[in-house]
DNA sequence: ACAAATATATAGACCGATTGGTATAATCAC
DNA sequence: GTGATTATACCAATCGGTCTATATATTTGT
């Protein structure tokens, strides 16, 4: 169970801060520790699905972290909000190198690869899900809560690109504040 | 004239599609039909060169095209408004490949190439000046327009991310419906 | 209980193809 | 002829992927 989780851990983290084609078999087989046959033993399809196993696991756990977070504050608005800034915290310090395990593979493999993309619009799914249950124990009406599920998912995602080409969180901390705001509104013209 | 600005247009085509390490230097040859040696003539610093001037053009590109659309309708909302969904439809009609010409490069290569990362940088404050500029033509405060200019900036490019996983432009007029919304309440807050 | 048989897993040499990059010679326009 | 441009052969390094041999457990036969 170790090395297998192993490798799978240590792709996730290559992905997110380099991207897939930046990531080399070599460097997963260095980083991880793991023996270079075993690559191919767990992984019989290759790169392409020691990726698509990443985005997968990383997916899960970024959905749990959100809803652990989440829970912690009973009003949707101010409990996103503190999501973003706890994120918008980690991503300073990885030092603008993280935050965002989905984004990378999803931009440059969606094209090439099937099964990458699927594997990263499950795990899409799964994140805007999280967000809109927590709108739904609000007053949101649903489609509205869908819509803002989407959206803050991509705000998040997209203050994230701007942080790194930044090189501070400063630019997801601004939206952090708006997405605040957009949530509030919104929940004022629902009553 | 045309070999080297020719070049920078076929690179930035590649980079907004598949991202920095995916795309070679045959590949950049055989599309934009200039020949090898070329390369190196016109970009002595190699590919990282050749990134970053098609990631200065597609900057200037972007933002050219965003304040043409935007000019064309007076309410800031609205003109923002219309211009994600000029996106949205200009995503759809590249299946979903395009639309965002410098999330990839930003998410990728921010870490590994620090003039990659500027040029990102640079690209991306044009594009926020230009929406900030809308704002003003407005009543809006003048720090709340310049976070709502980096919100709106995040939410497209987030939006086209989730749009390349969906494989469809829909999550990205989502994303726009709200923060049209937002636009509007943060106006209304103004007056 | 004890070895024989069988999966499970590791080690690492090796493959052709391609990578980014450089060399020098030929060619072009003026 | 002279400087700007193109052509192409070439380089070491790395790429993703495959192979066989060797361990290391785990099950099985008796």
């Amino acid at each position: 169970m170790s090395t297998k989780s192993q490798i799978i851990d240590t792709v996730a983290k290559l992905l997110e801060t380099q991207g897939y084609h930046a990531t080399g078999l070599n460097q997963i087989v260095k980083e991880s520790g793991a023996p270079r046959g075993s690559l191919y033993y767990y992984f019989p399809d290759g790169k392409e699905q020691l990726a698509a196993e990443a985005v997968a696991d990383r997916g899960r756990g970024i959905t749990q972290n959100m809803r652990e977070q989440m829970a912690r504050i009973d009003d949707p608005a101010e409990a996103i909000y503190q999501l973003m800034l706890s994120i918008a915290a980690s991503v300073d310090a990885a030092k603008c190198g993280g935050g965002a395990p989905l984004a990378n593979v999803a931009l440059e493999a969606s094209a090439k690869s099937e099964r990458l993309r699927e594997a990263c619009r499950v795990a899409y799914q799964h994140m805007q899900q999280v967000v809109e249950q927590k709108l739904l124990t609000a007053d949101y009406a649903p489609e509205r809560a869908k819509r803002l599920s989407t959206t803050v998912v991509a705000a998040i995602d997209g203050g994230i690109i701007l942080s790194r080409a930044e090189k501070s969180a400063e630019p997801l901390r601004q939206v952090a504040k708006e997405i605040k705001a957009l949530l509030e509104c919104a929940a004022k013209s629902e009553s």
